[in-house]
DNA sequence: CTAAATGCAAAATTTTTGCAGTCCC
DNA sequence: GGGACTGCAAAAATTTTGCATTTAG
């Protein structure tokens, strides 16, 4: 596949700076990583990996899904991308149902909780107002433990 | 399988508010149920299905995995346990990498992007002090969005 | 030219479903 | 007894991997 770099579009300076941060993290700058990044770019819904591909298609009809799926796990990597406060591909449940947030850590995916009242009790941004009905508010933080720091 | 329900364990209180949970939900108490909602409340490392029913199976020779998904299902659905943060099986993904914090309309499952600068300079709970090298605090707020709202 | 990236196909992992039999209430 | 629940098996959905080929730098 001839590989001729577009990087005009919709925003320009996201590309431009997408470029920099390849060639910054020594990733190449091939047709198909630059397309699923400008799709990803674009896209205000946060899609799910065949979501993406399903889209890119209509453009690059021979694109395969493992390479999406391999592209948003370098891009991510290399921090370049978000993944969403998904933890893995895994559910992982607890018993715990009272108000309490949680610390991930990224490395050994040690999930613990903790309590923090002044957040629980602090007022939300405006824009908030007439978003709908709220239910829960969370705070994840992510971050490497202890235990992992000290053991490597 | 015989039946005979066991409310005893580390923590009784819990087994006994989950009897009556079951109860007002119409959930009926299955050894099986009883086994799984006492392992996940023991638990302080918020597992996975699979996990637990290894845990289980111990116990339970022949607690089958669909049981323990089917189980945690329908819990979760009445609220008697949380999903922990993730959205659905699925990973999601964002080009936005700067510092933001989602709304997860949970009948939909659109996910938007909001700011909170007063929430990203708030000092954190002194509990977490010690707990190793933290690197994003990010909110998630869990509720209904308004065309859902408007639309059912 | 060379290491990295891609596409294809196949496997692994995670989760869901249909159905017949079992158990709680 | 009757509807809910379970186990089994099979399928669906999601993600990963091995390998030959192609491509960026």
């Amino acid at each position: 596949m001839t590989n001729r770099r577009d990087l005009s579009g919709p925003d320009p300076d996201k590309m431009v700076s997408f470029e920099q941060a390849c060639k910054a993290a020594g990733l190449k700058l091939t047709h198909q990583r630059l397309e699923i990044f400008r799709e990803l770019a674009q896209a205000k819904d946060h899609p799910a990996a065949e979501t993406l591909h399903k889209r890119l298609l209509e453009r690059l009809p021979t694109l395969s899904l493992d390479t999406v799926y391999r592209t948003l796990a370098s891009l991510e990597k290399h921090g370049v991308i978000c993944r969403v406060d998904t933890m893995e591909s895994q559910a992982r449940f607890e018993a715990e149902i009272g108000q309490h947030h949680h610390l991930v850590c990224t490395r050994c995916k040690e999930i613990s909780d903790f309590q923090w009242e002044a957040f629980d009790l602090s007022t939300l941004p405006d824009e908030l107002r007439n978003w709908g009905q709220l239910k829960r508010r969370n705070v994840t933080l992510h971050g490497v433990c202890r235990k992992c720091l000290d053991s490597g």
